[in-house]
DNA sequence: TGAAAGAGGACTGATCGAGTCGGAGTTTGT
DNA sequence: ACAAACTCCGACTCGATCAGTCCTCTTTCA
């Protein structure tokens, strides 16, 4: 199903509302949360994390609340899923902890991961700063989509 | 995290299995089965699966089994996956039945779903002959790779 | 006819994601 | 100094989904 977490979903909703307004010092988990109608203590628990890996910086106290890091161009929607969901991995026989019997035997388990390496790509190339932009990030996409089909030809 | 379910993982390898021994008439889930150590019932239940949407043909009875409808080389990693694990979406507003609540605010929605678009490009780029020959997947991988970070300079 | 194989539904246990709760620590305005 | 507003953090529940099993029926062929 390939599926991504909401919490992923919500980060990027953060970041792109912080990379709209940098005018504002400092935004506040519930102000994000209340605007899109996200639960605010999810959402609080995503930021916590993003602060963490120190693509945002938090700021405490009465009328705190994050900004953005760096600049909204050089952060990419990789760095966002890996933060939260952490390292992004297709397959099964990954994640150290419990990895697949089967890896001996199994014969997909390279080419997936080069399947795996393309589809990272693909999220590295994607940074916050798209997400606001729509005609560039459109350009961006079916510009990949030229380059993968045409990658198909070959 | 962006996981394949381990009965897409099972029915690519059963494929790729019989992508490899083309002359043998029919080969049977159990051993597919056997022979990678997958529980041959669950294996058995992909396999019917993918008789259903046409990329394999059953022969049942003794010495029954299973064969490729199609040259390896035209049957994509997304047509498998597709068929196993349903549509192959990346955020929780698609699959109909129960969408998110979120859509009408959600911003983020439609960025995604170009990158979903993208990842399924790549997936429809991978055969199950791409699987078999290790060289041209490589290839064809780091050309991949190539081209995304070109585009992401442009 | 009977063994071997596919087809398919129903069921269970395990895992994981979504969301909640409660409490502790911090900064700032007054 | 005090209290409000906010971040921080871990534990917890609940429900969905996945992995795997079981059982039954049908088809084929020796
Ligand atoms: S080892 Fe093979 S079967 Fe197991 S999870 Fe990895 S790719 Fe899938
Ligand atoms: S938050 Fe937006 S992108 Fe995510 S599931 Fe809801 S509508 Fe779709």
């Amino acid at each position: 199903m390939l599926r991504l977490t909401k919490k992923a979903d919500y980060g990027l909703m953060a970041l792109k509302y912080l990379a709209e307004h940098p005018d504002a010092a400092s935004v506040s988990a519930k102000d994000i949360a209340d605007t899109y109608g996200i639960p605010p203590q999810l959402l609080a628990k995503v930021l916590q994390r993003l602060t963490k890996v120190g693509l945002l910086r938090s700021h405490a106290g009465m009328n705190g609340g994050y900004e953005l890091s760096r600049a909204a161009r050089t952060i990419s929607a990789f760095e966002v899923i890996h933060a939260i969901d952490g390292p992004l991995f297709i397959t099964s026989c990954t994640k150290g902890s419990k990895s697949c019997e089967l890896e001996p035997n199994c014969t997909v388990k390279e080419p997936l991961e080069r399947v795996n390496e393309s589809i990272a790509g693909v999220l590295r190339s994607i940074s916050i700063y798209d997400l606001v932009d729509h005609e560039t990030a459109a350009a961006r996409a079916s510009g990949l989509q030229q380059l993968v089909s045409l990658s198909h030809a070959m």
